[in-house]
This record gives structure tokens, sequence and C-alpha cells, in this order.
DNA sequence: TTTATAACATACCGACTGGTACATAATGAT
DNA sequence: ATCATTATGTACCAGTCGGTATGTTATAAA
């Protein structure tokens, strides 16, 4: 049997993916969508079985690279704080630089579909989870380098810069003031004592 | 001159901010929009233009209500904590215990429709730019009266209670453990020393 | 080379979208 | 009472939506 199939199925998710992330689930219609992963519709049904199908399948290769992505900045320097900068400084600075304004697929998601969709709920809700989970590690790993205070809760100022993230990125996309973004990020990192 | 007009405006666009706020902008149609409001299509467009416009008028309606809720919390205490303590766990509150889940309006056009079209950008980053003042007046009324440290810097910390009020909404979306929020509450308070 | 299989492209489906033309009903000014 | 004006309700518009039926083309097994 078997005519083999013609287009890069990562590719045309990553295609996909990037209008998602950059439009929302409602607003990114199939033609769009299939015009900027270069193939036709029944081969996108083919694929991936259902518009819906295809957006779970975008999101979960987004979380997973974005997840890889933030453990890779928070490990890349010794010292914790630095790394927690790095990591909160590079979100403004791209969002400030980039012409687009795509935030964080996953915190898109969460407000357009989580509340109306127990899936994307789930779905969203890990992702957030594992992210805490990285953060906390990587306070623990401050404090026994002795960097940060015994006395730290680790897990909740985990919990407190994760959201604190979320609520940059969210806020990034009024574009309010560069020294706004700014100053608030210093005033955030003053969390991790 | 003239049949007058038979519906209350004001209670119509009440009615047409809810379900936008429920729903968002384009998942709300105008055949669920005109219904809610009590109206006929043709009324709405004589009496609001066009989608955009009645969204418009939702948005500033609610950010007004929003802005002075916010306000009549921060002055409900005089100790400036407990007031800000009431006003994050009054969020939360709100959460779980509602069946409902449609967090903040202006949070949710700030990620729908903010990137996308200017004059909600500016919109929603006026509304958050009034939300920090207010926080600001707070922390400095609560140095004033000694509650808080003088050498807190105002400015700084109200943004970052800002944007963890953000975060935590968000946040909220995707349904966490009552835990897992109660705890990010308490660690984020602690900005306020 | 024939044949079964599956991916391809085209062209279409009913449903719904935001928006409006039009006829009717109601009101105030004359 | 007439008339101009405006709100209302119905019924419709073209366009787009997500999804699919169908005919054609390519491929590997036989």
């Amino acid at each position: 049997m078997v005519r083999q199939r013609e287009f890069d199925e990562d590719a045309a998710l990553d295609a996909a993916m990037r209008l998602f992330w950059e439009k929302g689930y409602e607003a990114a219609s199939l033609t769009e969508l299939t015009a900027r992963m270069g193939i036709q519709r029944p081969s996108m049904y083919a694929a991936f079985g259902s518009k819906k199908e295809l957006f779970e399948a975008a999101l979960r290769s987004y979380t997973q690279a974005h997840a890889a992505r933030v453990r890779a900045k928070l490990q890349s320097r010794a010292s914790v704080k630095d790394a927690f900068r790095a990591l909160f400084e590079g979100i403004v600075a791209d969002e400030y630089e980039g012409s687009l304004n795509r935030g964080c697929f996953s915190i898109n998601t969460m407000v357009e579909l989580a509340p109306h969709d127990e899936k994307f709920e789930i779905l969203t809700r890990e992702h957030q989870l594992y992210l805490s989970v990285i953060f906390q590690e990587t306070i623990e790993r401050g404090i026994r380098a002795g960097e940060l205070d015994t006395a730290l809760e680790a897990r909740g100022t985990a919990q407190a810069l994760l959201v604190s993230l979320i609520g940059l990125t969210v806020m990034l996309k009024s574009r309010p003031d560069r020294q706004f973004a700014d100053n608030t990020v210093k005033t955030v990192l003053t969390l991790l004592r």
C-alpha cells in the first residue's frame, strides 16, 4: 500500500502553534491555519482530527518546549537571584524588542479556554504546577548554596514568583512604560531575600 | 417628534457587559447578546453603533465600577495590610465560591484584544495604571500611619502587588488547589513589610 | 503491470456570523 | 387629525465558519 505523507507533521504543527499563540483559538481560522501549515484542510483533519485537537497538540508542544526553556534559563547561572532576574528581564526585553506581542501561549489559553473547557483547565493547571516546582527547586538550590536565607519558605516564594511572572506577562500586553515594567521586576525580585 | 426608546440603555449595557465578561468579545454572538439585553438587533445598533462599540462601552462601564470597588475595599480598613489581604483573599474566595469563573473583564480584554487593537491596549493600560495609583496611595497611607516601613518603596511595591493580583486572577482560571492560592497570597503580602 | 491503499486537491455542505432594508407601530409637533 | 420622526420586529444579506464528500494521483505489494 501507501502513498506517503508529503508534509512534515512537526513543521505543520509548529506553524499551527505559532498562529494559535498569536491569535488564540477562536480567531485562528482553518483557512489561515492550513495556509500557514502549507497543507489542505483534509490533510489537517487526517493528521490531527479536528481544530480542537490540533490546538491541543499545539499547546502540548508549546508547554513542553516552554518548560524546558524556563528550566534551562534558571540553571544557566550559579546565582539563583541572577537566574530569576535573567528570566524576568528576558520576558520584558522580548516584549519590547519584538514587534509581535504574543505573551505566553499557556496563559492565553488559560484566559480564553480554561473557564469553559475542563480539558484546558487541567492542561494549563498542570503546566503552572510544573513551573512552580521548577521555581521551588531553584530556590531550594539557592538556600542549600547559602545564597538565600534558610528561613525562606521555598514553596510559597516559588508560587509568588510564578504568579508575578504570569501577571507581568499579561500586563505587558497593554504595553506599559518600559520603566514601569523594569521597576516592577526589581520589586518582585525582593521576594528572594 | 418621536417615539421614545422602550428599553433601559444602562440595563441593556449591563447585560451585555456580563456576557462579554463571561465569554470574551469573539465568543459572544450578537444573537446571544441581544437576547440577554432583551432587545432586537436594530435597537442595539441604533443605541450603540456596532459590536465593537458595545464592547467598548461595556468595558468602560466595568473598569469604572471595578476601580471604585477596589478603592472602597482598600479604604475599608484602618490597617493597610489588612486591606490588601482582604482584597486578595476576596478574589480567591469569589472564584472558589462562585460557580462562574469570569476573572476580571479588563484582564480578559488585555489578553484577547489589546495585542491586536490599539484602542483596547490603551484602555486596559490606563485602567492598570489607575489601579497602581490607588495601590500606591494606600501604601503611602500605611507609611504615614507608621504601619509600614518608611524605607518601603511605595510605587514599586504598588506595581508588584498589582502584577501579583493580575497573576493570581489569571492563575485561578486553571482552578488550582485552594491551598495553592491561599499560600500564594500569604507570600505575596510579605511585600508589605 | 496490475491492484489495493492512502494522501492529495477541489469543491462543496449547512450553520452561523455581524450587519441592515424594510415595513409597521408609536409618539410629539403642528 | 395630520405628518414627520423614530423605535421596533421581521426577514434578509453576503461572507465566513468548521468540517467533509469526492475524484484524482502517487506508491508499494503482488
